[in-house]
RNA sequence: CGGGGUAAGCAGAUGGUCGCUCCGAUAUCCAUCGGAGAGGAAAGUCCGGACACUUAUCACUGCCUAGCAGUGAGUAGUAGUGGGUAACGCCCACCCGUAUUCUCGAGCGAUUGAGGACGAGGACCAGUACCACAGAGACUAUACUAGUCCCGAUGCAAAUCGGGAUGAAACGUGAAAAGUGAAAAGAUGUUUCAAAAAAUUUGUCUUUACUGACUAGUCAAGACAAAUUAUUGCAAGCUACUUUUCUCAGCUCCCAGUGAUGGGAUGUUUGUGGCAAACUCUACUUGGUGCAACUCCAUUCAAACGGAGGCUUGAGCCUCGAUGCAAAUCAAGGCCUAGAUAGAUGACCAUCACCCUCCGCUGAAGCUUCGGGCGACAAGUUAGAAACGACUUGUCCUCCAUAGCUUUAGCGAAGGAGGACAGAAUCCGGCUUACGCUUACCUCGAUUU
RNA sequence: GGCCUGGUAGCCAAGUGGUAAGGCGGGAGUCUGCAAAACUCCUAUGCGCCGGUUCAAUUCCGACCCAGGCCU
């Protein structure tokens, strides 16, 4: 889990990355970032209903890619003062963790935002 | 071996790296230490409560006005009886039915005892609605028509119109046919059968006469056959209706039971289908909205956004005892056991155990199959009158052998894959649905002995 | 979290205790030099799924599945 710090939390916040952020849609993923003036970067994430029916298989998803986020963070390979969206798309039910890793790892470098 | 049901239990463990929430202590803004951290369904939101706001669909009454209570109507719901509960559509026990019996037992038997399963199981003698098609008739049962008779009107008459009476059968139709099923007697009608003999109609044939003639038509007579009508009954079948007896339901009385109900008696007094998961009636319950309720703080003219509370000590859990058939209740002692908010309770890796499923290797049995060999039978050829023999083809049995499938046993440190349903969101009692494994019992099916 | 609607043929849909209208669509034909339009005929395993009440269920009742909407 993350620190609360780095959680991305109000709606608010939500509907200013979505509107005004700059993104990437990949395979499995829709990312979207946007800048704020603090002095931390907050991660936030989006698993329709579509994306599977049952809360068990939407949290475990969630809980993956916070994990990965997480050591990113740890690792101090991000930029601070950003905000950012992790979108789940159709299908990424079937994806492993190392796959999901990489996908999003190249995301992340699409958008510059890597150390 | 597989399926289903009921009851009980579990919901992998250990280690490593990196993390989250709450509480407490130290500490004082960074952290450290310790403790705790999802379910049997947390799910569906189908019922019921707690709790909060709202006087709330109407009218009336009382207390006495701050609100509270009651009655009636309305709305919505429940439905055998009794009990449990905060409450329920839930649970427990019992009754009745399915049932002239599903299982087991006793008995020669009639019968009887015990157990299991299923049942949304009040009332169609309060009223209303519906019961398609078929059928005379689907609840005021047997109508309507043809036909026959009478009367009246019109008309010379024939006839027409109107009214009244009479007017066959109840087979059958249908999911259901007039309280229920059975027996006996009487009796009516009908059908069949038998007898005797007659009439009518139709058909065929023959003969006569006529039509100019005819193998055509008509008339008459005769023979045969069939059908219909009428008569008789010593027959048989069905049956309207009547009577009697028993049965079923109901009424009255007695006994047992809190009660549903059961047992018995009395009598001939009562007896109109189905449907209420149709309206309705009866009895009982029932205001509405829902924690995104609601309260407070801050801001504001007022709100909204925001924050905090509500929020986890509760119809709570464990042990023992008492009462009760049971559901459950009572008493004593002990315990504190999630509280997140884009939503924590984990992510990744390794090892071990477990049993299960699938794949794997070997053996056995069974079945099918490509091929080959011995034999038996049939057909054909040699073959001529016939036969043996020989050859060819087909079928069958057995053996060898190839491949596949099924079952079963063993081996698996030679291995691989997989591990149910599912995530608290105010809390609780139920129901329903999803689902892996273990144990016990019941039940169904298949195979083997 | 709570509350409420709906599911009928490929599509839009009506309907009600007695075996299901209509339109668009699809096919064939008439008309035309050929088309379109028009007309005629035909077509379809259709009432989400399971169980119950009933003689009979798309309809009534219960449970389940799916789709959509509202409260913030």
């Amino acid at each position: 889990m993350l620190q609360k710090v780095n959680r991305l939390a109000k709606k608010k916040d939500f509907d200013r990355v979505l509107r005004f952020g700059q993104g990437i849609i990949l395979k499995d993923l829709g990312l979207k970032i946007s800048k704020n003036d603090l002095p931390m970067t907050r991660f936030g994430f989006i698993v329709s209903n579509k994306i599977a029916k049952r809360a068990n298989k939407r949290n475990k998803l969630k809980r993956r890619l916070r994990d990965i986020i997480r050591l990113k963070i740890k690792e101090k390979r991000l930029k601070n003062g950003l905000d950012a969206v992790v979108i789940a798309r159709q299908g990424i039910l079937d994806r492993t963790y190392l796959e999901l890793k990489e996908e999003l790892e190249f995301g992340l470098n699409k958008l510059k935002i890597l150390n």
